[in-house]
DNA sequence: CCATTTTTAGGATAATCGTCCTAATTTAAC
DNA sequence: GTTAAATTAGGACGATTATCCTAAAAATGG
């Protein structure tokens, strides 16, 4: 694979991902994607076999991307308390595209487990990655391991919940007030060691 | 209409409502629908002209049973608390098909919204009807209407988000867990009061 | 029992889907 | 500059989609 190859796979990849976004990934096509980055249908074939090989191209992109921030949190914030509120306001910075768009690991894990598709254990580790990173979070804030995964889980749902409200209802207070009550209910964990 | 086309008709939004929910709207074709019906693909125009019909049948219908088991609460808890417990204990009862094909109301609006589907605003309805009847709820409950307003969209995100997180992780305790934190949650509204 | 309406079955249609092939073109290597 | 490799374009494939039409069958009403 030539470096033309490369460049021409990353813009796929990269159009992919928006589009698997914005419109979903069954209801994504080819071509599609195609004419987002202006190449013909033919050529496609070279890049990528099959549409399930650029929705992996796209999950791996993802959660390389993923890691790369949940690092980048753990070196700007300098304590754990500091990390989780990146996390909490994450969703403050994103909330024009959450409401139109819902979350991009909740709607895509929700679409491939309805579809039954081979990739839905792939993207799922895209959820795993922050329940992972947010339980070791809780962990150095002295909770015990049962407490952290819990609170962990607890604060990903809530923000799954959030996501889901504001592009239903497409309520911008919405967003603003949920996220105020989660640096309230942060608070009240750190009291509680 | 005849009686057959109207027993006919209520089969298939039957059929339907059920595909939707497992597989998803654009993942269910006519085919799949007339299969698990027993009725020929023809005669399926018949009754339906359009795809977008049997949504609207579909949502019709859900919207019409949802309001009847609202209703249903209503009369059979005698305080709001009570009837607030009915909605949390839903998903207690649901939890295998949640775990499954995530919550019914949630995955559609998802989905909708996601095709920018016409009739997603008419799923939406089933959201508000939810959020309107919980508002009234937390009302009785001496709450005003700022307070009750916010109370209804929390307690809704809450579900949605566990519902989420338990069709992605598969976990059985965590829906049980977070059940038993939104009964405390309930509880603890109501001492404020 | 006949006439009319209702309901059904099955095929036709045009569009779109993912996939694939092949010939042309561009790029790189020596 | 010639040869080989990398990259592209465009069309063809079969399968599936929603939709539609038409003729047969079943049910109904007088």
């Amino acid at each position: 694979m030539g470096p033309k190859a490369q460049q021409a796979r990353e813009r796929i990849v990269e159009a992919a991902d928006t589009l698997f976004y914005t419109q979903g990934f069954e209801n994504t096509s080819f071509a599609d994607i195609a004419d987002a980055v202006q190449i013909s249908r033919g050529n496609f074939y070279y890049h990528f076999k099959t549409k399930d090989d650029i929705l992996n191209a796209v999950i791996d992109k993802r959660l390389a991307k993923t890691g790369d921030m949940l690092q980048t949190w753990e070196t700007q914030g300098n304590t754990p308390v500091e990390n989780i509120r990146c996390f909490i306001h994450m969703m403050y910075e994103n909330q024009s595209n959450i409401q139109r768009y819902g979350c991009p690991v909740g709607t895509l894990c929700t679409e491939l487990a309805k579809l039954n598709h081979a990739s839905k254990q792939e993207a799922n580790k895209l959820f795993a990655l922050f329940r992972h990173w947010l339980t070791v979070q809780f962990t150095l804030l002295g909770k015990d391991e049962a407490q952290a995964q819990a609170l962990a889980m607890h604060l990903l749902a809530r923000s799954q919940g959030i996501a889901t409200l504001s592009n239903a209802f497409q309520d911008k207070a919405f967003i603003q007030l949920e996220v105020k009550q989660l640096d309230d209910w942060l608070a009240e964990q750190i009291q509680q060691t």
